[in-house]
DNA sequence: CGGGTAGTACTACGTCGTGTAGAGGTGGGT
DNA sequence: ACCCACCTCTACACGACGTAGTACTACCCG
């Protein structure tokens, strides 16, 4: 995959959070505090939207961006990368388990025994 | 924290893969097939220690290089900054148990317990 | 004692990703 | 006929990284 530049972020942050798609000039409506150019936004659309990160339909003359994969897939997909870069993932993992919170530990346990019972 | 580049990699990988500290020299051995510079070698060692990856010593004119913590825990930590991303981590969390291959699944249940009986 | 050798520090340069944005084209509404 | 909203293309600065040269120093060998 790839990691995200800040804007790239900050963008994708803002789609996940909206359901449904949304135009550039919407997307920089959202971020106004950054005043960025309308063409900033677009091209950091444009960015994501090559990269595989968004998917865009027409709307007019507008096009309208939505995410490909929701921000816990793409979180999961990050970490999974990340246990890809070791040769040894079972020592990794064990030590991410032991890394957790006791509150995600538990989360975790949850949802391996959710998954166990399927 | 911060990503590392494909050199960086590589020369992590030979640390890690590395009882005991080595030289840039010693380092550079290990990395014959790339054919690089001693120099090149020697910059990418300063510039992972400047980033806090590696800690040196003198030994005698020469540093010796040695990662300040395990590739386990440099990949547990990676994979909570991508946890980190998130606003939900508890979404991303059960996201990731998910996808975990099964027999992954099993080592992470039986860390997570080991956890609980201490 | 003088030179090669190993090692260091400092500097440099090209490339790529990213943040940021302007210029110019084009189609629709008034 | 014109302006506006949008798009596409192009650009540029900056920082990270791969890569390496230069210059200086301390030591061992003969």
């Amino acid at each position: 995959m790839k990691g995200l530049g800040e804007l790239e972020r900050s963008i994708m942050d803002i789609l996940w959070a909206h359901d449904g798609p949304l135009t550039a000039r919407e997307v920089g409506r959202l971020m106004a505090d950054r005043d960025l150019a309308p063409t900033t936004v677009m091209t950091v659309l444009d960015r994501l939207t090559r990269k595989g990160f968004l998917n865009r339909t027409r709307d007019g003359r507008a096009w309208r961006y939505e995410p490909g994969a929701s921000r816990d897939a793409y979180v999961a997909e990050l970490m999974l990368e990340a246990l890809d870069m070791t040769g040894d993932r079972s020592a990794a993992l064990t030590r991410f388990a032991q890394t957790v919170s006791g509150t995600e530990a538990e989360i975790l346990r949850k949802a391996l025994t959710e998954l166990e019972e399927e």
